[in-house]
DNA sequence: ATTGCTGCAAACTCTTTGCAAGTTC
DNA sequence: GAACTTGCAAAGAGTTTGCAGCAAT
């Protein structure tokens, strides 16, 4: 997962290339524990030491603008950031027994975010996957999906 | 869930019994919603407009450090609080086709405080099981279970 | 050449701390 | 009365913004 080519991403989000980026988005990918600036900030001054806090955080917001990064939860810290996954769970009715993809890409980041940080004591997790039990709120029987408001 | 003696609590973690702690405490128990220091604070000053800030922060220290609340994670937004719940949920083993309960109360906080906050279109949530796939990495055959409890 | 990026400094927000005065047990 | 709590003011940490100069297309 490491080194995609990092150029590629900023080409394909409209941004000029500049070495700052490239080397924010390296560091970013470097650090799959979902670094906080101040981590980002570290790693990338080993290597470049002259960059600016200001123009790390512009970055980051700037990124996170463009769908390249994601703000996720953290309890303690800083905010952190970290690479936007391509990944989906299952919701699941059980009034209905119908089954639905839920596509959460904040819950699973918040969720491998923590389960990053704590591991379960003799497991070794492979897949998550979370259950939503409750009740559609939709009209259930039609073809037509209204929205319907709170 | 709402009223249970404010006081007792507080007598409960050896704390002296002050009007301001009294009415903190009663705020972060109304609101449920993992409130942080900003929104504790604007409620109870709706009917106790003269507490400081500084108190706030510092009861919200103490509470913590007494075990009465518990930060929990958010993903934009500043720390928040919440009143320590006790609940579990599920966790599947696929290899050995065995289910342990797996307790962990960080991670309900962090599940709830993100649907509480974000709510699924056109569904009522009534429950939430959260299924982790994987590999025991303990001796397997015995009958040993371990507690990953707290 | 144009548009956008960087970096400094200063502002802002949220949280923490020192200390004097006040409150609880 | 002793010990703890409150609240002010000021300091700290993290993040954001204005602006002048610079770099990428």
């Amino acid at each position: 997962m490491a080194n995609r080519s990092v150029i590629e991403i900023l080409i394909n989000h409209n941004l000029k290339i500049t070495p700052q980026r490239i080397a924010i988005l390296e560091v970013i990918l470097i650090l799959e524990n979902h670094p906080d600036a101040d981590r980002i900030t570290d790693y990338l001054r080993l290597s470049n030491p002259n960059i600016s806090l200001s123009t790390i955080y512009k970055t980051l917001v700037t990124f996170t603008k463009k769908g390249i990064i994601k703000k996720v939860a953290t309890a303690k810290e800083s905010i952190r950031y970290d690479v936007i996954p391509e990944r989906h769970h299952h919701l699941y009715c059980s009034e209905s027994d119908r089954i639905e993809d839920f596509y959460d890409e904040d819950l699973n980041n918040i969720i491998d975010e923590y389960l990053n940080k704590k591991k379960i004591p003799n497991f070794t997790v492979e897949d998550i996957k979370l259950q939503i039990t409750g009740k559609f709120t939709e009209a259930k029987a039609g073809k037509k999906q209204l929205k319907s408001k709170p």
